[in-house]
RNA sequence: GGCGGAGUAGCUCAGCUGGUUAGAGCACCGGAAUCAUAAUCCGGGUGUCGGGGGUUCAAGUCCCUCCUCCGCUACCA
């Protein structure tokens, strides 16, 4: 069986609709998933919903609903964004999930037999809206003279009975392991804040509460639940079948390989989370990699009527799934925050995956569908412009492209694969095969041959990012699905295909031009 | 306040341990081609590398300083 590949995306807080930030973290989740999977990997991506938390409570209540209720209808939202753009997890995990609590209160005992809990009385300032403790120093004064939270939440001073978690502890263990795994948290900026947070010294954590009870409750402690983020973090786990640690599933992907993260979440992720993991003496995963923020561009203010759409389902209708895949990957370095427009995204979209891509794949397609009456022609003798090609094609598509996706490097490997696209261009140009089908007709089947050789390994390249139309694309061509690999579709099958008798249709154009959006020019 | 990052062509950015005339893509200008989604290809750099000072034979690259923006963190109150 392959080597297994274990990726998860943030549990995501469903107090709203997914916006784009959602969008965006599922989309690179997706993508780095696919990779691995065309790489030969066995891959396991999570996803999921975090429903827990007083917010949630006092929503549902708001609205007179029940609060599972509330939960599962804007969880459903979640889910049918990772439909609509291809997020393909392999399990959608609900904190509220009877799983989920028993993983939960799985976790919970094992830190709690490791010494690591203890009971205590906590006085302090409490924000309801951020389900946290501030110090007094933390708070600001308002015009009325109520406090307020740094996020600027009000804040009531609150004394409860609540568990802690021994943090303190793990400072040095945590130092070690940051030290030993310097691929541990990425990039390289947010180890540094890590590193500097807990050398400044870490205070126990306060990991339960009693304000409310729509959580996970504390075993044996009647009228507490857990913190949000002691369950929400162990999703992680119960998506590879925790608390059984022995089966098949845990003791197959765990730990994951990769946590995929927004940088606002970091400290959760790089310092609790491992904190927790070996309190409950277990593995730590491999990564934690915290993306960056997508921005409207200029900060400028986003509203329908001024055309630039946040809704990431909009985006996708408006401008196709692929399309909106292919611009994250491509416009903004994956780790830094970046910035879109609609402009940004039809100027990729056309100049890139349609002129570039789409375009070669359709003038070469068509020519042959046209001219040779859909038979794939014969390779006579390669010379030496072929060879350059296929060497310059086969560089970025199997050395290239997998050495910058396998560090996340994601905007690089986009461009090298761009690259090898513009050379097909320059190749067809050069060659001329309308020129040559009235003077040297073998030259040109051998021309046609090779540049069909080289649009099916862009192809299979590009599939993590663009899947549904690289699919499409394949089919048309007659790529069998064992090829669609980096390294299948490097193997001889172009002579096996054509004497095959496979005949290509005249092909459909991938990517429809689309249209700049008028009110949003300026 | 401390720590860290950033400031390079109209736009988005690349420039590792200092070393030939500072690069890429887009945009823009000129030319070629006409198989193709008016798509493609070739040529052209349009720049006080944030300001100032310094080290050096040589600095976008190192040092000092100032300005601006961002992130993390602290504190006075």
């Amino acid at each position: 069986m392959s080597e297994p590949f274990y990726i998860t995306t943030a549990i995501n807080y469903p107090n709203g609709r997914p916006h784009i930030g959602h969008a965006y973290e599922g989309i690179a989740t997706d993508v780095v998933a696919r990779f691995h999977r065309a790489r030969g990997r066995d891959v396991r991506l999570i996803t999921g919903t975090d429903e827990h938390g007083l917010k949630m409570d006092q929503t549902a209540r708001k609205a007179g609903r029940d609060t599972i209720d509330l939960a599962t209808e804007m969880s459903g939202y979640f889910r049918e964004m990772c439909a609509v753009l291809n997020i393909g997890y392999s399990e959608f995990v609900r904190t509220t999930e009877s799983r989920h609590h028993a993983a939960s209160t799985e976790l919970w005992k094992r830190m709690e037999a490791a010494g690591d809990l203890y009971l205590d009385r906590y006085e302090g300032w409490y924000s309801i809206r951020d389900e946290a403790f501030y110090d007094e120093g933390e708070l600001t004064a308002c015009e009325d003279g109520a406090k307020l939270s740094p996020q600027g939440t009000p804040v009531e001073w609150t004394v409860e009975e609540t568990w802690f978690f021994r943090l303190s502890k793990y400072q040095d263990r945590l130092l070690a392991h940051y030290e030993q795994h310097p691929d541990f948290i990425r990039p390289e900026s947010r180890r540094n804040e890590v590193l500097r947070f807990v050398e400044g010294g870490l205070k126990d954590l306060s990991v339960s509460r009693t304000s409310f009870d729509w959580g996970v409750p504390v075993p044996d402690s009647a009228g507490h639940v857990m913190y949000v983020w002691v369950d929400a973090l162990t999703t992680y786990m119960t998506g590879v079948g925790f608390p059984d640690d022995q089966g098949e599933m845990f003791q197959r992907y765990w730990p994951a390989d990769i946590h995929m993260i927004g940088k606002d979440i970091v400290r959760f992720h790089a310092v609790y989370w491992p904190a927790f993991l070996m309190s409950a003496g277990l593995a730590l995963p491999k990564q934690i990699y915290a993306h960056g923020f997508l921005l409207a561009r200029g900060g400028e203010k986003m509203s329908k009527s001024a055309g630039n759409v946040v809704d990431p389902m909009e985006l996708a209708e408006r401008f196709g799934v692929d399309p909106l895949r292919y611009f994250f990957m491509r416009e903004i370095a994956f780790g830094q925050d970046g910035s879109y427009s609609a402009e940004a995204i039809v100027q990729r979209a056309n100049g890139e995956l349609g002129n570039a891509f789409g375009n070669l794949a359709q003038r070469t397609l068509g020519f042959i569908a046209k001219n040779l009456d859909g038979n794939l022609p014969a390779i006579h003798a390669h010379e030496a412009a072929d060879i350059e090609l296929l060497d310059a094609v086969a560089k970025a598509v199997r050395t290239d492209m997998p050495a910058a996706f396998e560090t996340l490097a994601l905007q690089q490997g986009v461009e090298a694969w761009l690259q090898a696209c513009f050379a097909c261009n320059a190749y067809i140009d050069t060659q001329a095969p309308w020129a040559l089908r009235k003077t040297d007709p073998e030259r040109m089947e051998t021309v046609l041959a090779t540049l069909y050789i080289c649009i099916a390994q862009l192809a299979v390249a590009i599939e993590p990012v663009i899947p549904a139309s690289s699919a499409r694309l394949l089919d048309t061509m007659g790529i069998a699905p064992e090829l669609r690999s980096y390294e299948a579709i490097g193997s001889h099958w172009y002579s096996p295909l054509a004497e095959s008798g496979f005949r290509i249709e005249s092909p459909q154009p991938l990517f429809p031009r689309l249209e700049m959006p008028e009110d949003a020019a300026c």
